[in-house]
DNA sequence: TATGAATGAGGATTCATTCAT
DNA sequence: CATGAATGAATCCTCATTCAT
């Protein structure tokens, strides 16, 4: 099974973020994705074990993508501060930039199949561990509130993240979305550190 | 279509709710909810469109309980800082009491469909648009900082509120919901409050 | 699961046993079959869990009926003799009777799937034990040698039967087959009684 | 294409036996096949024009040796009823010496496909027309009984040595094989001598 | 209203076979 | 001769929905 850089392998997964962005999960053939991405329906399962497979792929491969790229930006700057900013702008940016990755990540991956939601969450995991760890750097050096609750915080960032993106993509995208970045993160700010 | 109280009515939203709770939406037959509900297949259709009308139907139904229970319990005080209060720990409490409506407004409703997305976005809109009046009036009467953006706050209060829920529902419901309701509170009256 | 004598479940086991005949079972659409039996695809699921319990279901079918008839029939007699021949008979002209009973019994019936083939040998063992307690009552009554092998003695009957059928069946049915029973009936009487 | 003793061709047909033997003919996948033979997918084509070919020629190749091992021993011996005896003794002999072969003639060999089956018969035919060379010959030199019917002789041989094989491969062949060759040449010489 | 047997459209998946290397 | 990645035709079965009773 060639993986992660293949060449049919990513066409099949950048075509399958396509189309279940245009069809929904459910709507979406496997005879669609493979035309999409140009091979042949069978050629899917030489890279995929199911059509659910694909769908957690996308989500693995693309959210390991988003951490990669904050945790690559993060090194650069010591301020936990800076840090909760560049997260919260790499979030927005890259879904922003990618429509029906956005639409992919904030509204077919919450599909219900619990076997499968419980593979997604594994995945999650690793990016609420990235924001818990800025939060606590930033309590640890005196930033936030001493008493601040790390996992009640992580909630807020990251479900605060969540539905303004799920409302970018609900409401057609009318704004931009990474200009928001500053404003979010001043509340977060707020939130977190005059909590006295 | 008999609607509102009849009791088969009733009886096949509340089946539907464990049903689909269990079984997530495209795993659960309409057989299985008949069964569970104590009807005939065919009855179902008696009373719902479609499968899908029975998820919006449940989230019309409950959806409404929730914010006419706020709605009476807010209309006792007039500080909009209790009102939110009463927001968070309403929503947390009906929720709590019953995990498998839970996890349909979580999981289950976050459907790809788009006609039955714009169905439950807008009985999703009522409860928004509550909680932005609340925020609103703390604006007005100067409990909030005077550049709150309010669809931002909304954001956040509703994104926090539902990734908590989340949280709750996929780590197996481990704590109490409803005593998180004052912590967050009181990190919201921050948020909105000390932006100065 | 409406059973045995439901006009439907019939209908679908006539229809396959023509349509299995004709093209062989894993030519036997499924699709054919509920055309031939003049319901919908998914009727048949409601009488039969898959293709290959179409197939099992048959056999019990035909089988036992073959197995009720000799029972009746031997019943009105005393002889051994007379009973292994009217065995011979029956069983003859029951598949005579129905030449694509006849292949789906002795050719598609063969077919391997292991799980598969442990139901068939099942149906079958009753037929078997059929042949032999006619054997053992003959020997008992002193028309069979005395050290008969009963097993061995079935063996002969079984398999001869078959091997006659599946010529028949090989050869495009060209004789009379029914008219083999005398002879047959003969020739296995020498093979039981005169060994000394 | 590479025939008879080629190193591949064999290897191929060895794991072929074995895996049809084991999965059944529908079950044993090409890929299966090749991988057990120790080749490439695409190799197996070198060598056989299709699936069901490597099936065909795996009864010609074994029945084949068979019918040669058999005609050089009886070829040792004046007496058709020894011959006789020989050709039951090498049968049970040589399918009892490789279980996967006698399950793979016994029971897979009996398939469907209309055209497969004429091929298959074929084969047979020379096995059969061998076991009537000796019938015709005890005959004709006064062993059997003057109005033996060749044919029906035939088919008790074929039949119950077909029958005792495939006993003794659905029961997880208990006994020995080839020791009921002698009371099976018994019964037969009874059956086609003391006919008067 | 209520039933539940019947419907039939619809699609993920398999696997024998090919062919560029 | 040998490979094995790629192909794509082919089909069993599911299940939301209907409708005669």
């Amino acid at each position: 099974m060639g993986r992660k850089k293949g060449s049919k392998y990513e066409r099949i997964i950048e075509a399958a973020v396509d189309v279940i962005a245009k069809y929904g999960f459910h709507q979406a053939k496997v005879a669609n994705i493979a035309k999409a991405a140009g091979v042949a329906d069978g050629t899917i399962y030489l890279y995929f074990k199911s059509k659910e497979d694909i769908l957690v792929s996308i989500f693995e491969e693309k959210m390991g993508e988003i951490i990669n790229k904050i945790r690559k930006k993060i090194a650069l700057t010591a301020s936990p501060l800076d840090k909760l900013f560049m997260l919260i702008e790499v979030h927005l940016k890259q879904l922003a930039e990618r429509e029906s990755l956005a639409i992919v990540t904030q509204v077919e991956l919450r599909q219900a199949d619990p076997q499968l939601r419980k593979k997604i969450n594994e995945i999650y995991e690793d990016y609420l561990f990235l924001i818990e760890e800025i939060l606590r750097e930033g309590k640890e050096k005196g930033h936030f509130s001493n008493d601040l609750d790390i996992t009640l915080a992580r909630q807020i960032v990251f479900g605060t993240l969540n539905e303004i993106i799920t409302n970018w993509v609900m409401e057609d995208r009318p704004n931009d979305l990474v200009s928001l970045a500053k404003p979010v993160h001043k509340l977060f700010i707020n939130t977190f550190c005059c909590n006295k």
